[in-house]
DNA sequence: AGCTGTGAATGACTTCACAGCA
DNA sequence: TGCTGTGAAGTCATTCACAGCT
C-alpha cells in the first residue's frame, strides 16, 4: 500500500504535537484520503484501535514502522552526481525518514573526489565494492536516460534489489527488484492534462 | 491516464530513432505495459491505427500532444530556491518535453537576485505579479513542510490551478486546484517496505 | 454515544479473447 | 495472416453501512 508512509508521516507530526490518540476520521482527514479506507488499511495488518476512541498513536507508529521496515536506517547508493543527483544527496528529507545516501558514484572522473554535504564522489566502476562494503539493498539512479539502463544492471549485478529511477526510461530487471519510477516532467504533463480540459487554449 | 505521458516519450524515442510504425505490442513492451491496455488506452481519444499494421508514430504523437496540452509550452513558476529548486530550476528535462520554469522564487532575501541557471531569484511577494506577466498555470513547491500551505495559498490567490508539490504535506486547496504530489522519501519507503519482506532483517 | 472492524455493494481498472478490417 | 478495436469477464480497490465493543 502507497499510503502507509503517509500515514506514517501524519502521526510523527502528531505525536509531535503530543497528540496521544488519533481517530481514523482525524487520520483520514490529515491524509487526505477516505475514513474508510483507512481503517481497511490499518486493520490489514492486525490493528489495535480501541472503539469508541480510536487509535494509540505511538503504538500505531511502532506498527507502521515495523510494517514499513523502518525499525533501522536504509543505507542507499547514489548513481549519478549531476544537477538533480546533488540535490539528492544534500536532500535532508531522506536522512530524516530512516534513508541514509552513504555513497555517491558517477562515471564523470571530474567528479570523483569531489564533495556533495559529507559524502566523496567515487567512480562508477566502484559500485561492487561500495554496495557490499556499506550493505546497501537500494540504489538511486539520477543520470541521463541513455546511461540508466546500463547503471541498473550494474546495481542489479552489485546485488540492489531496490531501485529508485529518476531517468525517463522504463528500466528492464529481473523481477525480484522492484523499480519505482519517479519521471518529473510526466508529473507536469499530467497537470497540463488537466489544464487543457479546464481552457481549450492558453499560450505560455 | 497517468500512461499517455510515457507513451508519447516511448514515441519521442521511436520518431527519433527513425521507425514510422509502432504496434500495440511494441509500444506496450516499451512503456512496460499490457498491449490490449495500450489499446483501450489509445481508443479513448479516438484512434487511428491500422489493423494489420499498427499506428503511425507522427500521427500519434500528434494526437497524444493535442490530448496532453503539449501543443504549447508551459510557463511554471518555482517556489523555493533551496537544493531541491536549484536544482529543478537548471533540470533540463523540464524544458526538453515542453515545460518552462520562467520565475523563482524564496522568501529568504539573502537568496533574491542571485541566479540559478539562466533564471534570476525573485522574493516571494512577487508571487502574483510574476504569475500575472507570465500567464504561469502551474507551480512547483520546493519549500520545508511548513511553509509550503502558505505557499499554496499564495499560488493559488496569484490564480495557478496546478500545483506539483515536493512537500511531504497535504495541501489543502480549492477543488478546481489540481495538486500533484512527489513525496521522495515516500518513494523510498514503498521501496524499503518491499525489501523488509525479502528478509526478515538487514542491517543497514 | 462514539468509533472501530468488516461483510456487502459498488465502481474502476485490467485482462482476455475474438470478431472484423487491411 | 496480422493487428486493431471492443464486448465480456475478471480482478482489485473503494465506499457504504452497520453490527459490536468500550
Amino acid at each position: 500500500m502507497a499510503r502507509l508512509p503517509v500515514y506514517h508521516r501524519v502521526l510523527l507530526d502528531l505525536q509531535a504535537g503530543g497528540q496521544s490518540t488519533v481517530s481514523s476520521e482525524q487520520l483520514a482527514e490529515l491524509a487526505g484520503v477516505n475514513a474508510a479506507k483507512v481503517r481497511k488499511d490499518l486493520s490489514h495488518f492486525g490493528s489495535y484501535g480501541t472503539r469508541g476512541v480510536g487509535y494509540e498513536v505511538d503504538q500505531l507508529l511502532a506498527d507502521l514502522r515495523r510494517e514499513l521496515g523502518l525499525t533501522h536506517d536504509w543505507n542507499c547508493i547514489l548513481v549519478g552526481a549531476g544537477n538533480l543527483g546533488s540535490a539528492l544527496a544534500k536532500f535532508a528529507g531522506f536522512s530524516e525518514r530512516g534513508f541514509a545516501v552513504v555513497a555517491v558514484v558517477d562515471v564523470d572522473r571530474s567528479k570523483v573526489g569531489t564533495h556533495l554535504g559529507a559524502l566523496t564522489v567515487s567512480h562508477d566502476e566502484e559500485i561492487g565494492r561500495l554496495v557490499a562494503d556499506h550493505g546497501i539493498a537500494i540504489g538511486i539512479i539520477a543520470v541521463p536516460p541513455a546511461a540508466a539502463q546500463e547503471v541498473a544492471d550494474r546495481l542489479v549485478a552489485a546485488g540492489v534489489t531496490s531501485i529508485l529511477n529518476f531517468a525517463p526510461t522504463v528500466l528492464d530487471v529481473p523481477d525480484e527488484v522492484k523499480v519505482r519510477d519517479v519521471d518529473l516532467a510526466v508529473e507536469l504533463q499530467i497537470l497540463a492534462f488537466h489544464e487543457g480540459r479546464r481552457e481549450p487554449r492558453r499560450t505560455g
